[in-house]
RNA sequence: GGAGAGAUGGCAGAGUGGUCGAAUGCACUGGUCUUGAAAACCAGCGUACCGCAAGGUACCGGGGGUUCGAAUCCCUCUCUCUCCGCCA
């Protein structure tokens, strides 16, 4: 959420942010900067009322302490229109702040200065590309083939005990999966960052905490009867664990790691983006979350950035770094890169980590801060990336690596699996 | 699932109708003392909004009510803990 005082403040840039996700705010920006004086104006006078109210209660005190009775019922007649005035300016208040709040969060984040324009993904910069994309053998297979070919996942059994979008991993498969989790917490581990096992169900305080309340709840599963939602990421459990904090400055950057499953409804999602691995229900997933100050987060940003690279480079996959355009970042996000790895077989692009800058959006709600060198309390830079989202990596770790032998195993993983091939 | 207890500042914990935004202790920050540290002592120390400031307003789990006045009384919701049952 957008911090009300910056849009009193600079409303131009905001409007001029938000066109570069082809959005034009002009309207609820000028609506919210009227409301919002308007709040202030009805609030003040309200503290007012109170203020007279309180100071003739205290009198009113005073005299039936003193036994002055009578005093007393005189003053306290003069407290029944000021209640009434009270009770009316509240519920005023109430109101605009109701109304400024919901148009408020309506609004997504202001991209940084170097995202660009764009509509969708065609208009996504890339900004960096490393490894070369290997030349299959003929005969070469896509991933759903070599899962099945070599009894590694079985997308048919998890159909029959949940439903599509469920798959079983079994045998190797399910070995090599559980390598690459301990693999990339070990990774993020040794890079600073502190593991975590959060729980897998939210609250809905948690889920608007990090955004995907109230307006993306058509993505989660949800449990009504308990008013929980299962985890569309770890972001959402590892980054509330924050919420409402006031963090101490000289613990920057607070890292945080967890693997947890995600659970996505993807509701819409059809044809060859769901093929195999490429779109599930229910897949693994190792996020990092960074908190820091607003000096350094774009640093620390880049930070991330090439923390994820190594972890690709590692695992001997061709990758490429794109800077999201404004039409195609994410709600809470205001600065994107996502990776994506060369899946070989499908001779196509995968996304497997998005990493992000969300300064205050995410802080704001969260109720997170800090105390900067002023003593005085701010909120929060929130940062956060996928390091790294399995079945995808998976998927193109199969492909590329496949030969007529069997499937290689990268080295930095073999320590992992106990297997440097699968055949 | 059944019975009971409770929810107060970073933590612990007082406070049952009026000068309580809230005692006290711990933690934290600054200072004195010390070669340094510890201890001791002194001072400071919640959050948000409005205001140049003085200051004002709100907040004692959430919501509602009684009252001139509520942390304190009433209603309601949520959550936590203890005991019993079940159980990895």
């Amino acid at each position: 959420m957008l911090q009300i005082q910056r849009l009193r403040q600079e409303p131009e840039v905001i409007i001029a942010g938000l066109k570069k996700r082809g959005i034009d705010a002009t309207q609820t920006v000028n609506m919210l900067i009227e409301l919002d004086g308007e709040r202030r104006q009805i609030r003040h006078s309200l503290e007012d009322k109170q203020a007279q109210s309180n100071a003739l209660a205290k009198e009113i005190g005073v005299f039936f302490k003193s036994g002055r009775a009578e005093e007393a019922n005189e003053l306290k007649a003069q407290t029944a229109q000021l209640k009434q005035e009270i009770k009316e300016l509240n519920e005023k208040v109430s109101l605009l702040e109701q109304k400024e709040h919901d148009l408020l969060i309506s609004l997504p984040n202001v991209p940084h200065h170097s995202v660009q324009d764009g509509k969708d993904e065609k208009d996504n910069e890339e900004v960096g590309r490393h490894g070369e994309i290997p030349l299959l053998h003929k005969g070469a297979k896509p991933h759903w083939e070599l899962a099945s070919d070599y009894n590694l996942i079985n997308f048919e059994l998890g159909v029959k005990i949940t439903g599509a979008g469920f798959p079983v991993y079994i045998n190797y498969g399910a070995r090599l999966q559980r390598a690459m989790i301990n693999f990339f917490l070990d990774e993020n581990r040794a890079a600073g960052y502190t593991e975590y096992q959060p729980p897998h169900f939210v609250n809905a305080a948690s889920g608007y905490g990090t955004g995907q309340l109230p307006d993306k709840e058509g993505q989660m599963y949800e449990m009504p009867v308990d008013g929980l939602y299962a985890i569309p990421t770890g972001e959402v459990p590892i980054t509330n664990i924050f919420r409402d904090e006031i963090v101490n400055s000289k613990d920057f950057p607070i890292q945080s790691t967890g693997y947890t499953p995600c659970f996505r409804r993807e509701a819409g999602s059809y044809g060859k983006d769901v093929r195999g691995l490429n779109r599930l229900h229910q897949f693994d997933k190792v996020e990092i979350v960074n908190i820091t100050d607003p000096e350094s987060s774009y640093a620390l940003l880049d930070e991330m950035v090439a923390h994820v690279a190594s972890l690709l480079q590692k695992l001997e996959l061709p990758y490429r770094i794109l800077r999201l355009c404004g039409g195609d970042a994410g709600f809470t996000a205001a600065l994107t890169y996502d990776f994506e790895v060369y899946s070989a077989a499908q001779e196509r692009w995968l996304e497997v980590s998005s990493v992000s800058n969300f300064e205050t959006f995410q802080a704001n709600r969260l109720k997170l801060r800090y105390k900067d060198a002023d003593g005085k309390t701010q909120l929060c830079h929130t940062l956060n990336g996928s390091a790294m989202a399995l079945p995808r990596v998976l998927a193109s770790l199969l492909e590329n690596h496949q030969t007529p032998e069997g499937i290689k195993i990268p080295k930095a993983l073999v320590s992992y699996t106990g297997f440097d091939m699968i055949k």
